[in-house]
DNA sequence: TTCTGAAAAGGACATTTGTCCCAAGCTCAA
DNA sequence: TTGAGCTTGGGACAAATGTCCTTTTCAGAA
């Protein structure tokens, strides 16, 4: 559920240390919007420590989260490739570290360092095959069963992320969450 | 709802012509299935011609459909990226025309041919966004509202795509597909 | 032409999920 | 310590969707 990259974190913080990259830190608290979806920005963050979620609001206030990233994910990178406002906002959950990158030289690396270009195009080919079977997962079954993957993944879920932020994740009310979890509870007395 | 990469297939195209780069040109028949979900392929493909489905199935027969891919979009390519089998399975709708490109002749265009390069990004990049704001939407709008959005963005949606696509396209049964459309129907008379 | 199987349409009922509330619990600042 | 405001939990009912079946339609094979 919050996937990681360890080695695009690595490679970065690398080429970071090296300098001459354009590439620098940046830090933000709990709950702050780094991105907003229709906006524009210049550059590409990759995350040192702490865990945002990405999320699409529509016209009546419904958020709906696509995904929670950690360690090591990119986000504000799929505007470099066409020039268009960002179709998801992005907000930190816990306190963010995290590497900024501007567009210009995030090009230059992708065209410089065959390494580095590797390891976005691996990234963004596991963002796609990531979402495929947890939408059509999320259609299919009911859902405690979607409940019940979570916590299979990712145990402390609850502890960490707002029962709101789970229920948009899902894609349900929060009515129909804590109904979901109260049926859960009952079986396993 | 059908996509095409317009720059992609004209690119492809040029390198196959011009020969040496390992590209091969193959043909489908309606109704075919090309990729088998969870098996393991060596060759990524270039629409060059025709409409395919990309679905995963579960366990009791379901299928859920990702996306329909028209001329120039690519399949089979994540798997190049990260060393797994595929995770959906692709079908022929139409007769279908493509480019074949082996992983190794795929790697070395990636290399050493920075418009390729380029182009293959930002059609993972695409693929991402794409795929966003439809399930966000689908979640969020009743079935009608989803019914009426495909009519808009393509109109002769029923003509070509089977009801039994339609429905495992936006997520939902047949019966309640029907239904919808049924209201539909009576609204506009 | 007639038959057959697949696709499409829809009736009846069960189930799930959403909507609209309100109440309880907790946190933080005045 | 008290009250404002957020998060959480849940009751009651409405609406949407699924399940199970049967019927209709239609194109292609015999």
């Amino acid at each position: 559920m919050i996937r990681i990259n360890a080695e695009l974190v690595a490679y970065t913080e690398q080429l970071f240390k090296k300098g001459g990259h354009g590439i620098m830190e940046e830090s933000y608290g709990a709950n702050e919007l780094i991105l907003e979806q229709n906006h524009r920005y210049t550059k590409i963050y990759v995350i040192r420590e702490g865990i945002v979620k990405c999320f699409i609001s529509d016209e009546n206030g419904k958020d709906f989260i696509q995904e929670f990233l950690g360690e090591g994910l990119e986000f504000g990178e799929l505007e470099v490739f066409n020039n268009r406002p960002a179709i998801c906002s992005v907000a930190s959950i816990t306190p963010l570290k995290a590497f900024a990158i501007s567009h210009a030289s995030f090009n230059t690396l992708l065209e410089t360092d065959m390494r580095f270009n590797r390891l976005i195009m691996k990234a963004l080919a596991d963002k796609i095959r990531y979402k495929a079977p947890r939408h059509s997962y999320q259609h299919a079954y009911p859902i405690e069963d979607n409940i019940l993957k979570l916590k299979r993944e990712f145990p402390e879920v609850t502890e960490i992320i707002s029962k709101k932020d789970i229920a948009n994740y899902i894609g349900v009310t929060q009515r129909s969450l804590n109904r979901a979890l109260k049926e859960l509870k009952e079986k396993s007395e």
